[in-house]
DNA sequence: GGTTATTATTTTTTT
DNA sequence: AATAATAACC
């Protein structure tokens, strides 16, 4: 038995709760993650409730994971096993890699990252003719969007986001209907259809809709104030035949707004759902009072939103700093130092966290982590696929699966050297188009078109053929080790780059990817298939490897600094939370204040950042930051700047020693020069 | 077809 | 500063 008496009566009441529509509004802290961990734990130990039936859906792998481990400490791995604690898109790829068939896809289809639809929307681009030159990231991101709404290349010139005195709006049109049509051609499918085409899968087959939704009788659904349209309606079609539907969400943290969140599934809950059951969770049991203080102070000023005042019982004599820094580097530096100050205290790694608005300010912070040998990890970032040499060989591997995969092809046609270049790629290409067939099947058929390269292209096409064989007759470890072997990569990468240090970078890289493989073929065993692999590369970052050694320390966080966005950190917390570059530019971003005036989810975000912290909140700022290589005078966030309330924070210059009595000075010089002297002594 | 030099461009945020 | 796209070479 699981005992609920751990919770408030609101808490407990969402807990217990399990039948019917129920919207948890939880502001931050107020023990969301904790309430639905209990109500699962409830369901399965105290109501016997079957967990294969029970859905809990987020909206990142790090809260997933979270998640995951929670629900592990209460119930144990054995039965918190089949409960399904998954992403948007993990779910959707579950379900389309069963049912993608009935639209017409093939099973065996590739799934496109946003460097593949960058370049298809290029292509589109070219095609069209026009003499204004369009930003092919907008026009990328533009149909993103529009997929995101559930607007299809088919409505998009009736829907009120077209334009007709506007370009882009034609250019977008066009871009997007040649774009749709290339995926289809290809068999590939990229993030956005993950959810897309699930939605339209349940439309048009409201038989699948109704057998999924009787597959998981029992739903949750975490951060819903971040759900957009196509994600409503996926909600919607799960939960037609019981209406067990359990939704937790705050809309002070709605931070996903260019992905399409539409904050009235949130608000208009109820009128969705009638006899919905709603519980308010106000009480925060996170952070003290002070950072409290300031975090409802910064949101305020905020118009559009629902008032509330979250309120702690927890005092502290720490009132939150804001450092002035110098530069990127000074930031860093003194981050490290009294990161490197905790750890001499006898403090844990694991308590803190180090947040930052985009992921270009990790690498500075990064350096200085490894220079002071302190260790760390960085929660998202680059992906680990993201790397050329993963790609390529990821690349192999989807050719291998599906050879329609034409954007594939083409990455590896040529890698290594086979001696086809554009101009031959090309001829191929509109071979292709003339006869209507994919790329491979023109290269198959028509291997003389240029006798020169006859021989390069019929290497190529029985490579393909091979391995396809290979890739059924033995595991897939052994399979991939063997293909990497076969067409030399690691020589290919040798000559490539004169670099040393960039050759072992990029070797071992291609090490780890091997040995990733290996890890999850040993996991999966018989059941490790390229496409499960691939899928897994793609939608899990790079850190959630590690799940698979099914390590025991679940409850334990290890003993790292943690680095990521604040974006990623949404529904965590930690002891001490340096929030950095709390500055003009940066936060809110340039972007937004550039190109629109909605500042307000930048603040939501500054709000989130806030609210991680329990005990201890450091913000920085810097006075100076290279941008494209040159410095730039910064100042202070007019979040903090259009406070009326000063004692709300602290500021304190760093770049003097201004904030420190004289012998603290004089002892911080004394530790500097010696770290100084000591890092000379070791060149 | 491949290599190298020059020029342009870049920074949200996640899956 | 770093990288990618383009142009100009071999």
């Amino acid at each position: 038995m699981i005992s609920l008496s751990g919770l408030n009566d609101k808490q407990r009441e969402a807990a217990e709760t399990v039948e019917g529509p129920v919207l948890i509004l939880a502001g931050a802290g107020s023990g969301k993650t904790r309430t639905l961990t209990y109500r699962i734990a409830n369901m399965v130990d105290n109501l016997g409730l079957p967990s294969d039936q029970i859905l809990g859906v987020s909206f990142t792998n790090k809260a997933a994971k979270e998640m995951r481990e929670r629900v592990i400490t209460l119930l144990g791995s054995r039965k918190a096993r089949k409960i399904a604690l998954l992403t948007f898109h993990s779910l959707g790829v579950r379900i389309l890699k069963k049912e993608i068939d009935k639209l017409g896809y093939h099973l065996n289809f590739s799934i496109y990252d946003q460097s593949d639809q960058i370049s298809i929307v290029r292509e589109a681009l070219k095609h069209y003719h026009a003499d204004k030159k369009f930003d092919t990231k907008d026009v990328q991101s533009k149909i993103s969007f529009l997929k995101n709404a559930g607007i299809t290349e088919d409505d998009y010139a009736d829907s009120h986001h077209f334009n007709p005195e506007d370009p882009y709006s034609h250019a977008t049109e066009y871009a997007y209907r040649y774009y749709q049509e290339k995926l289809k051609f290809f068999n590939a499918i990229d993030f956005d259809d993950i959810l897309f085409l699930t939605l339209k899968l349940f439309r048009n087959n409201p038989d699948v809709a109704k057998a999924y939704s009787e597959k998981y009788q029992y739903i949750m659904i975490d951060e819903y104030q971040d759900t957009n349209t196509l994600q409503f309606e996926l909600v919607r079609h799960l939960t037609v035949t019981h209406n067990n539907l359990c939704v937790v969400g705050d809309d002070d943290q709605s931070i996903y707004g260019f992905r399409g969140a539409d904050i009235t599934n949130i608000l208009e809950f109820e009128k969705t759902f009638p006899g919905a059951k709603v519980v308010k969770l106000e009480e925060n049991y996170r952070s003290v009072s002070s950072i409290l203080d300031l975090a409802n102070h910064v949101i305020k000023e905020n118009k559009k939103r629902r008032d509330k005042t979250l309120w702690s019982q927890k005092k502290s004599d720490h009132i939150p700093l804001l450092w002035a820094m110098a530069n990127m580097e000074h930031e860093a530096e003194v981050i490290v130092e009294e990161v490197v100050r905790h750890q001499g205290n006898g403090g844990h790694l694991g308590d803190i966290a180090i947040l930052y608005r985009s992921n270009t300010q990790a690498p500075p912070i990064e350096d200085q982590l490894r220079l002071s040998q302190v260790p760390y990890t960085i929660i998202g970032g680059q992906k680990f696929y993201d790397k050329k040499e993963v790609k390529d060989l990821m690349s192999y591997l989807f050719v291998i699966l599906n050879p329609n995969d034409q954007m594939a092809i083409r990455r590896i046609l040529n890698i290594p050297h086979r001696g086809i270049g554009n101009v031959t790629l090309e001829k191929y290409l509109a071979k292709s188009a003339e006869d209507n067939i994919p790329l491979f099947e023109a290269l198959e058929k028509y291997p003389g078109i240029d006798p020169q390269r006859s021989a390069g292209i019929v290497k190529f096409v029985e490579l393909i053929r091979k391995y396809k064989q290979v890739f059924k007759t033995y595991p897939l470890a052994q399979s991939i080790s063997t293909l990497i072997e076969e067409i030399d990569y690691l020589n290919f990468i040798d000559k490539q780059y004169d670099n040393a240090k960039q050759v072992e970078r990029r070797r071992k890289d291609v090490m780890y990817f091997i040995e990733s493989s290996e890890r999850f073929t040993n996991y999966y065993k018989e059941n490790a298939d390229l496409k499960t692999f691939c899928e897994r590369l793609l939608l899990q970052d790079s850190q959630d490897k590690e799940e698979l050694n099914d390590g025991e320390d679940h409850d334990v966080r290890k003993n790292e600094v943690t680095l990521m966005t604040l974006h990623s950190s949404k529904g965590l917390e930690f002891d001490t939370v340096f929030l950095v570059g709390v500055e003009e530019e940066t936060l809110p971003h340039k972007k937004t204040i550039t190109q629109g005036e909605d500042i307000s989810e930048e603040r939501r975000l500054c709000y989130v950042g806030i609210t991680r912290a329990q005990a201890r909140l450091i913000m920085t700022y810097c006075k100076q930051r290279k941008l494209f290589g040159k410095d730039m005078p910064r100042f202070k966030s007019r979040f903090l700047n259009e406070l009326k309330n000063k004692d709300l924070y602290r500021e304190q210059d760093r770049t003097t020693f201004g904030h420190l009595t004289e012998e603290e000075a004089t002892d911080y010089k004394k530790s500097f020069f010696s770290n100084l002297l000591g890092s000379l002594d070791e060149e």
